[in-house]
This record gives structure tokens, C-alpha cells and sequence, in this order.
DNA sequence: GTGGCGATGTATCGGGACGATACATCGGGG
DNA sequence: CCCCGATGTATCGTCCCGATACATCGCCAC
């Protein structure tokens, strides 16, 4: 999950644990508060032993004249490999999670510009569907099982199920303007555009 | 998180660990999907060894008549104790967590007609400013950081910061009521009611 | 000038929750 | 008669979290 998104990250450029930590939580402040170190190193590890990155040594070359007695702990920067851009590539490819919950979903989306228009409508609809589904189960506890809840239960199922509601249109309207081969947040605002670009900036 | 929703619904009846988790499904059902039987299993071990629950022996009342070559594993009813009871009330008086993503604000929301309306207010308002900080770093990175990320990341910002101005209204809306004596979900759909009544209903 | 303090920076630990999986019973339909 | 889906209990490896510890650096107040 984070694993997709350090890789992303990194493949832009090379970085260092607690840069790392602040460019995840503004490229992914919508879906998940801030990565926790506790989760972060123990990743880092594991992508580097998986081989997916490497440790770039950027400052402090030469590394004798560090002084022994304090023993210097310095900064660590990451960089990916060529083995770490093709698993980025395949867990870009790859549909998210089954379930509602997770928050694959986002990190994927957040990274919906390096992927094909075919993948991204795979994983729209993907995602549409589980909404869907969770949608329905809320629509039926409040029909059938209202009467054996309290007020406020049944409030939090209302909200949810607006939510479920709101967020099933959102993602119409993003499925709808990938097969029209538009990017993004175009056609409400302004409704005359004729055809805008083709797929959104691709960086680096 | 989920210690306070199985001690919330053994309060009602007894239940079984397959009954358990249906009926955490339907009264959580907007919070998250279905607790997983790897979760809940050794939480109820938890919450035995603790003293909090347990088994009620219901089914099959005279052992020795089950053939014990077939070493019968039959359904383990479990029931809370007097101290589950006080820790349940402990629990539920305890604001919830400090982070925005944690599922516990939920999980008291669902039990608030067991709240007294001092914590409701406590709670509601701890969840509101949360949620404004979270909407505050959204409108930030739109406002400040938006021309180094895609369309697509922005894309997702604003959505998410749409549930959040969302959500804040919700939380608003049920702050006045509480502070006004009413249920939730009363002051739209009809605007004239005389109170209608006091602190909604105590099953059980 | 020095002393604290907040930002930067790396790291570990225990625990909670997850999905996958295994296994057993039972009722009903093909 | 047999298989399949619902019911039911249970474990395992893994991910991710919050709390915590510790070290450095620049800056501002006293």
C-alpha cells in the first residue's frame, strides 16, 4: 500500500526518511493523516532488501573523517532502482483492494498520471462497485433493520450512506470523462470546452 | 475500538462469535465492513482474560451426552460481567482518539444513546475540530502546493476536502441539536415539531 | 554567551487489526 | 447420494500504528 507510494514518490527523486514522510502526507493528505515512523523504516528496510531501492550516500562522502566517538548518524537518503521501477510499474497496474475500506484505492488515484487510461477506468469501476455494494447493505439495514436500531445509529447510517451516495457520482463523472478522454475537474465549471488535452502532465 | 462495540452488544443479549460479528456489521456497518475473524476471535480471548466476559454455556446444557469421539466444537456463547459492565462505561466516557482517520469516533457515535450528553457534546466537538484541521491542511496544500502536484492528486484533495466541509456541517447540525435537547434528525425534513421527546430511546 | 526549545532526523517496541486459510457441522436441492 | 452454501471456531503471517528514545542544529530570549 505505502509500499506503491514510497516507490512513486521516490521515483520522482531521490529522498531521505522524514522528506519522505512530508511529501507522502501532502501528496496523500486526503486519504491518510501522516505516515507513522513506525511504519515508514521498517518499509524502507524491507524495500531495500527486496532490492526495489538503494541508499544513495549524499552528504558526507568521504566517511572516514566523520569522528568515530560520536558516531555521526547521519541522513539517509533513498534512491530507486531499475528492479524498483518495475515493480512500481506492476503494482500501478495491478486493480486495488476487494475491499471498501482500504485505502488503496487513493494512493492508486493519487498516482492515476503515470498510469493508462485503461488501468484507470479498471480501477474507477472497481471502486464504483464496492461503493455500490456498500451503498446497498446501508440501504438495507435502514429499511429492514430501522426499527431495531437507536437514533443515533441510524443517523450514522444515514451519513454514511450520503457519503456512499456522493461518492458514487464523483466517480461517474471521473469514468465519464475518461472515456471522453478528458483529465480531471473539466465540465463542470466551464461546459464548452472543446477537447482540452490529451491525459494529464506526465512529470519527471 | 472494537473492545468498546463487542462489550456494547454483549450489554444487549449474550451472543456468539458468528452472531457477534453479523450484528457488528449491521450496527457498524457505515464505519467499516465486517470485522475479520482473525481480529475478533482473539479479542474475545482478550476480554475473557481480562475478566470482562464469559462463556455462557447455552446450547447442549448435559456435556457428557456428546460423543466425544467427534470431539464436538459447538457454538461458545459469551456474556458480559458486572466489571465488563464498568469497563464499558469507563470506555465510553473516554474521548476518542486524537487522529483523524481512526474508526473510534464511530464506534461512540453508535453507542451515544448508552451517553450522557455532556460527553456527547465532548465528543462531537473533538471530532469537529479534528476534522477542521484536517480540512484546514486540504485547503492549504490547494491553496500553497498545488501547482507541483497533478491533476489527478488535486483531483483527490478536493474531494476530500469536500467530505470534510462535509462533514463538519453534519457534526455542526448535531451539536445544535444536542445542545437544544433534541434527537439527531430533527429540524429538516419537517420544521415545526413541538420537542418531541427526551434523550432517544434505551433499548435493552 | 548560554540555555532552552522547536524543527530535523533515525530508530525500536508492543499491540491491534487484517486477509488467507483450515476445518467441522448441517440442511436442502439436484 | 452427494455436493454446496450457510453456520461456526480458530490460527498465522503481515501491515501499520502510537509511544518513545535519542541526537543534531539554528535561533531567540534572557
Amino acid at each position: 500500500m505505502l509500499e506503491l507510494a514510497i516507490l512513486g514518490l521516490l521515483q520522482e527523486s531521490p529522498m531521505h526518511g522524514y522528506e519522505l514522510r512530508k511529501e507522502l502526507a501532502t501528496k496523500l493528505g486526503a486519504i491518510r493523516a501522516a505516515i507513522s515512523y513506525g511504519t515508514l523504516y521498517p518499509t524502507l528496510r524491507r524495500l531495500q532488501a527486496a532490492g526495489w531501492i538503494t541508499e544513495a550516500g549524499e552528504s558526507a562522502p568521504t566517511a572516514e573523517e566523520v569522528p568515530p566517538l560520536t558516531s555521526r548518524r547521519g541522513r539517509v537518503v533513498y534512491k530507486i532502482t531499475a528492479e524498483g521501477k518495475e515493480r512500481f510499474a506492476e503494482l500501478l497496474a495491478q486493480a486495488g483492494p476487494e475491499t471498501f475500506d482500504d485505502p488503496g484505492f487513493g494512493v492508486h488515484f493519487a498516482f492515476f498520471s503515470r498510469t493508462d487510461r485503461a488501468t484507470r477506468l479498471r480501477i474507477l469501476e472497481g471502486r464504483r462497485r464496492r461503493v455500490e455494494e456498500r451503498r446497498e447493505g446501508l440501504r438495507d439495514v435502514l429499511g429492514r433493520a430501522a426499527e431495531r436500531l437507536d437514533a443515533y445509529t441510524l443517523e450514522l447510517q444515514r451519513h454514511g450512506l450520503d457519503a456512499c451516495e456522493r461518492e458514487v457520482r464523483w466517480l461517474e463523472e471521473l469514468i465519464a470523462n475518461e472515456r471522453s478522454g478528458r483529465s480531471p475537474r473539466t465540465g463542470d465549471s466551464a461546459t464548452g470546452h472543446p477537447p482540452p488535452e490529451e491525459s494529464p502532465g506526465r512529470p519527471s
